[in-house]
DNA sequence: TTCGATAGTTCCGGAAACTAGAACTATTGA
DNA sequence: TCAATAGTTCTAGTTTCCGGAACTATCGAA
């Protein structure tokens, strides 16, 4: 397995991480990493929102949020072990990450 | 020409918003019309960041911010009138728009 | 009322990205 | 050494994106 590539803060781009979480299940999981004080292994979101997400495309969403910058992901023996970059990214975009979970919230709520 | 169609308010989504900004071009035509007083026509975009813009390439951009609700179109005389709806979509996402523009803007310095 | 100019939209083919099954790799515990 | 677990990569079918060409709508002459 190649190691993993997460992005410097400073390649972290507002176009990668609107389009990393311009998907339904990836921003759930997002929002599930970033609300989570523990990190959380891929395989806990094998189900989405009552939906089940094959293996490969989970491992997909996985590197797509890794590569945007929005969480690290590291191997802890046999599984993974992801944490969110919320904090780092509030440096360069102050605001940002927490006014897109307020609204993931608010729309996850009015459902 | 048919009419254009403007989603309800209860009808944008936080992933059409953000899969609508997940552009370079977008995000700047958004950030350009949400910052501006008075409505934009879509040819002042004709180039955006020094790079031109074809106009069918154009006309998709601006169909896919309609499409989102992110703007609001309508026909004056020959040119096309475009606002932006951050004031109802204040109301459904407090913060959301404000937050991306504000690290639209801190990028864009950045640079 | 027709012509020309302007401003967008739609059509369409090639390029890029997404989904998910199958096969593969890495790590651990028996 | 083997089996089980957890992810990754390969790959093919599908969908979406880009941009040139053709089309449509509106207005202002003449």
């Amino acid at each position: 397995m190649r190691s993993l590539a997460h992005p410097a803060l400073h390649d972290i781009t507002l176009a990668g991480i609107l389009h990393a979480l311009s998907d339904e299940t990836r921003v759930a999981i997002f929002a599930g990493i970033a609300g989570s004080a523990c990190a959380q292994r891929c395989a806990a979101y094998a189900t989405v929102s009552e939906k089940p997400v094959p293996k490969s495309t989970l491992s997909q969403h996985f590197k797509a949020l890794r590569e945007a910058g929005l969480i690290r992901s590291e191997r802890q023996g046999v599984a993974m072990h992801n944490t969110s970059r919320c904090a780092e990214i509030e440096t360069r975009f102050p605001g940002l990450i927490p006014a897109i979970i307020g609204a993931y919230l608010a729309e996850a709520e009015s459902r």
